[in-house]
Parts: structure tokens; sequence; C-alpha cells
DNA sequence: CCAAAAGTGTTAAAGCTACACCCATGT
DNA sequence: ACATGGGTGTAGCTTTAACACTTTTGG
């Protein structure tokens, strides 16, 4: 963890060794209290927020980049990346607007006249994250993904490309597996899926379904210490689920 | 057809105009003669061939500069175009041997020391394509994808990804309403699947199946003039089309 | 008349949807 | 005891897979 922040550096410092106008967004999905949470920054001496990304270095490729910045933000290794869209409009941003509001952060004259963004989107066990701000901003947390704010830049658009190419990419991807910890009850599995999906399901035909597959197992132990019935525990058959997710064969309907 | 030519300029000329390190290439697909084929460029004074791409121009978008790339190689407006990744290694190709091979062609000095590149994959119908070389080559062709020859730089694996990609879409694309002409016959549609998705499908079931979605209608005539029974003439309903795609309905299992 | 491709129907199995009640636990 | 959420079975319907023969046409 301490040896995040060092990647950071000033943009002065580090302008030089940098890929001109192309830099990296992050959409960082966690999933907590039933909800789908969305990692974003505030910028210092702001109230606005964003996404955390930044530039792609001479010496990394673009994956190593957006891995390089998931690990200052998070501490995480080996996170679950996917790269969904590049956003390369030629204005993605009111470029004044947010020159002005940055001003005191940014100098003015360091802006790039055009950057073009590669979106990726990240899933993360949510319990073993460690939010750190970067050299940009000072808050770094968790938002429910029904309660963003206005972001800076096309950043709302940004996490709407995101949350769409996730649904299209369900039957292939191994969500659960990444967003959950690696013990879950059912429910909770169940209530992950009708988030991203955007609906409910039925819990006895989604429970069939689920053990038909055979992508999870059923533990002895149940979660105690909750209200009501205890439920039972489950964890990922990672083989299992890997060799269904290469067919695609995952679809929810 | 003219104007087309226009737009391609020497590197020398645009240098000024372009968007540094970020190119992109274009893997157009078209369908003929019951085969998948993709439309390479063989280089100026050489037996090398690579896909058609370019760099992004500074007052353009990436997905205008796409379509632009596509226009000057086909002739063709309004291609259905979809990004799918972006290739973004330090090392993408082996620069050396590919600036001595080229270096007739360009300036070895001029070459970028690294490039990231936006792989689009485009859907075309195979009979209005007039191939066009641009600025560094002299042929223009189609390829069968099943005989596709080792490419420049890293294009062999980028056509790989295409593929796989347009694997993962096809129940959210409209693959053979871009990749068929106007009118054709059920087993030629059956055939584009079946190149696709790289296995064979049972008539009788496919048959069922595409007129139960109600996606084609069929038209009197038959196509006369082959060997052995006529087949019917199909026509996409586009409108019944884009609703099944917007609900990603249209799987093939 | 022969070779090659087009066109079609049936049956069994699997998967999907819809639906309601009892159980365990903490307060 | 009650409120809350967990856990399960069944019946009807739809979808899929597997399978073979007849028709048309040109050569």
């Amino acid at each position: 963890m301490p040896d995040t922040v060092k990647h950071v550096g000033t943009p002065a410092e580090s302008q030089l060794s940098l890929l001109p106008l192309l830099t990296l967004d992050c959409i960082i999905l966690g999933f907590h209290e039933d909800q789908l949470r969305v990692l974003l920054l505030r910028w210092k001496g702001t109230q606005e927020w964003s996404l955390p990304g930044g530039p792609v270095r001479k010496d990394e490729s673009v994956d190593a980049a957006a891995h390089r910045i998931l690990k200052e933000r998070t501490g995480l290794d080996q996170i679950f990346l996917q790269q969904f869209h590049v956003f390369g409009d030629v204005k993605r941003y009111e470029r004044e607007e947010i020159r002005e509001k940055l001003k005191h952060v940014v100098d003015p004259e360091k802006w790039y006249e055009r950057a073009v963004s590669i979106g990726y989107y990240a899933l993360v066990d949510y319990s073993k994250v460690t939010p750190m701000p970067d050299a940009f901003t000072e808050e770094c947390q968790w938002w429910d993904i029904q309660e963003i704010p206005p972001l800076l830049f096309d950043h709302n658009h940004m996490i709407d490309a995101a949350l769409r190419a996730l649904r299209m990419q369900l039957s292939w991807q191994p969500i659960g597996y990444n967003l959950l910890p690696d013990q879950f009850t059912m429910p909770e599995l169940q209530r992950l899926y009708e988030m991203i999906l955007g609906r409910t399901l039925d819990p006895r035909n989604f429970q069939r379904k689920i053990l038909a597959l055979g992508i999870v197992d059923r533990l002895e132990a149940r979660r105690k210490g909750g209200a009501h019935k205890a439920p039972y525990l489950y964890q990922f058959n990672k083989a299992r689920y890997e060799a269904l997710l290469t067919e695609g064969n995952l679809s929810f309907s």
C-alpha cells in the first residue's frame, strides 16, 4: 500500500514519459448491501466528482496502465478488468467550463487540447478495497449506482456505457466470481444479478438454474447472526464456472 | 469515387494534423461464395499484406476516422462499423524487421516509436464494394478468411480477435442484415451463420427458427439459373430485426 | 436418368414461466 | 407471537435437438 502513491507524480514531473492525448478511465464496480457501487474521486478543493483514470505511460501497455491505476485506487492486484469502449469524440467535454472549475488543481495551460479515453470496467470484491485518492483529488468513495451525481467530463455517459456492456457480456464474464466475496448466499447472488439486469427474478427459478449449472457449491455452514432464517453459504466452483463461460452458456432470460 | 483519394495524402503533408501515436485498423468483412472474406492491402513493391488502417486526425472523432478509412477503401458510406478492442501493447510488432521491409515506402525516420491501435470490424455487402489501395499500397483484395497469409504487425491476431468479438455479439448485432445483399436465400443465410459460428447447423431447425423470429419475409420470386432446385428469395424485415436486436434475442444455440 | 442442392414434419427431451406455502430467527 | 426473509415443488408451455425423405433442376 505505501508504494501505490509513488506512481502518481505531478503532471509536471511525468509529462515527458506519457503517451500524449491518450488516457483511460475506470468504472470500478463493487457490490455491497444489495447495491452495485462505483468508486468515484472528489477533486481537491471542489465538490466535483469524476471516475478514476489517468494517462498511459510510454513504457507500459494500455492494459498495464489500467492495472496500475486500479492498484493505486483500490490497493488490489489481480483485478478483473475489461476494456469496453473508446471514447474518441473531438469535444468529449466542455473544456472551458471544466478548466475553470479545476484551475486551482491543474494549471489551465497544461490541459490537453483533446484526449481520447479508453474505458475499462473492473469488478472487485468490495470488502477487500481500500479507496485511495490520487494527486488531484482528496476523497475516494463508493457511490450507489442509483445515486451518482453529475460528474466531470463525459463520465456519467461512460458509466451508462459500462453498464450496458456489462449486461451484454453477462453470459461471457465471471461477474459473480469477481464481485462477491469468497462465500456468499443465494439471495445475495440473486440480488447482484437483479441489479445488473435491472429487474427482479423469481427466487425458485433462480436457485434451480444456478444449481443446475453447477457453478456454486453449497457449504455446510449457514450465515448466522442476521435476523431471520439463516441462509446457506455457497462458494464458486471455479473450474466449472470457467468452463461454462468459455462457451458463453451463462445466459439469463 | 474520385474524391476518395484526396483524403489520403502523403505522410509528410498531413503529419501536423494527426493525433500522435493513435491509429486504427479495420477488419472489413464480406460474404461471397459461401465464404467470409476480409479486405487486405499489399504494400508497394512488396509481397507484404496488412489490414487497412490509418491515423486519426486532430479534428475528427475516432469513429469518424474509421468511417473515413472505410469509405476510402471500399467506396461505401453508411457502413456498419463496430469498435471491438484497443491494441495497446508496448511492442505490438517487431519494429525493426518491418521498418526494413517497408523502407522504400515509408521513410524509416518517420516511424512512430509506438502506436496504440483501435480495432474496428465492418460488415459490408460484398457486391457493393470497390476495393481501393491507399497511398502506401498497390493492391486491395478480398481474402478468404480461411486462407489469410502472415500479415504485417499484429494483424493476424487482430483478425482472430475481431472474429471472436463478432461471435460474442452475434445475438446483439445485425450481422445478416449488413453482410448479405438485399435479397438472399435461406441456405445463404445459414452458411453465413455457419461460417461465423464455425460449425454446421441443421437446415430444418435453422429455417424454422429464422421464420419464427419473423426477421425475414419470403418473396414470390425464386432464384433462377443455378443448377438444381431454385431456392426462394428472402428480404430482411428491418423493423422486426431491429426490435429483436435491441433485446439481444437473436441467440443461436 | 443422375447428381446435387432445396425444402419440409414429427417426436422426445430439456428448459422456462408462473405460482404459494412453510420454516427459522431475532425482537 | 409476529414480522421478516429463506427455502422449496409442480404443472403447463415453449424451445430445442435429432432425425430422412421427396422435389426440382441442369447437365
